[in-house]
DNA sequence: ACTCGTTTTTGAACACGTTCAGGAGAGGAA
DNA sequence: TTCCTCTCCTGAACGTGTTCAAAAACGAGT
């Protein structure tokens, strides 16, 4: 059967990857070498090749568990409140506590993906699953809580969520205070401002800015090259 | 004389630079090699690295000249006018022609320089120089103008016009709309503004905002390792 | 069981950034 | 001139990411 054959070459991938992530931990990015990562992955060199373009692209794999762990760690606190602010906070903290080990290497990772058509952007088409996978997440956020948004935003709500998701990210990369002190202020002080913004767009004041959203999310992404 | 050689050293420093920058030019950062570099200002490789510690730090010969180059094409605009929104577009139109034949790799430099700690990040030591020189063109920017800003700001607009510029370069290195369309229509609507804050600044009632400036610069200068 | 095409794996070879032990040359002191 | 020292320069060698031709393993059809 063509299935075990399948099974085997996906461990073999997994293996490589978890190999990958647990030296870059270890040592650091520039300092893990692809002969370091085959042995101890017990594979050959050319056959991580095989499975993965570059060194670059086994950080595509790092986003993907990442993302897995997310979803995962979320699940607690989303199942303890229906409160928006409470639930999105808790899925921030979740993110923070799940992406710890890697915050070293975030900076490396980050300098990457900022370079324009790199396919290690968040945005980029290589991305999608673990983006899928957040913006899913925030939709269980919203949809999970008590609050009810205004119709203009609310198909488009779990995406502005990731957005201001990355926006910590982006804060928490450059953040070298104790403990992620600062972070951790950056979420206390802005979530209960998200929250109220979800309220309040259901306001007929607001309605017209409401409006607005979806064209300047549309904008946005004809900027960059992202397929979905 | 200990001065023909110091000379002399300048200019294969120099030779280097040159070399390399026409390189990445004509081919791009990644394929460009070192060993064409060197053959290119007819040294040796090993000389290459006597001056400079290793291929990225060529980048910052380049962060000078630009500066420089800038410093220079500014002149003309800075010669025509008095009026301060004049000044400003003239001084940022200055920059982006000179920086134009290098909007393909600033990608690339910019991803480098976003890494969090990184020589070539405009705000590191290392950048001390080419960031004076562009932090002294604003103030010439501004002294030159007829326009008087509020007391408590005024030593500090240099360098924010300047963190102002850095936030068009960041919008120029993702343009990819042709002949730039995109910054100059950014430029062209935000000049005004910038324009008016500094005239309103002097406003009674914006004072007390005025006098946080400076509080928080020193905040934020406090966050990076910057040196100067 | 044999054969054939496909997927997976291997390890040597290559190109490039970087290092290093040492050589060449200039300037100053005797 | 001769010697010493310091700056400038050389090119072979090393480590690392990446490629590739060939082998091995596998699955399906006969």
């Amino acid at each position: 059967m063509a299935k075990l054959q399948a099974a085997k070459a996906q461990r073999t991938r997994e293996l490589i990857v978890e190999s990958a992530l647990a030296l870059f931990r270890e040592r650091g990015y520039e300092r893990t070498t692809m002969r370091a990562i085959a042995e101890t992955a017990g594979v050959s060199v050319g056959n991580a090749y095989y499975y993965f373009g570059s060194k670059e692209e086994l950080v595509q794999g790092f986003y993907d568990q990442l993302a897995g762990d997310h979803v995962a760690a979320a699940a607690a606190p989303l199942a303890a409140s229906t409160d928006l602010a409470e639930r999105l906070r808790g899925t921030l903290l979740a993110w923070l506590a799940v992406a710890e080990p890697y915050h070293a290497l975030a900076g490396r990772f980050f300098a990457a993906a900022a370079q324009p058509g790199n396919p290690l952007s968040p945005f980029s088409a290589e991305s999608h699953a673990p983006r899928e996978a957040e913006v899913a997440l925030y939709r269980e956020v919203i949809e999970g809580s008590s609050v009810r948004v205004a119709e203009e935003v609310r198909a488009d709500l779990p995406e502005l969520l990731w957005l201001y998701h990355l926006g910590i990210v982006l804060f928490w990369v450059y953040d070298t205070s104790a403990d992620l002190r600062r972070t951790r202020a950056l979420i206390d002080r802005t979530v209960p401002m998200v929250e109220r913004l979800c309220r309040l767009s259901r306001l007929r004041l607001l309605r017209p800015l409401a409006r607005q959203v979806p064209q300047l999310l549309a904008e946005l992404r004809d900027q960059d090259p992202r397929t979905s």
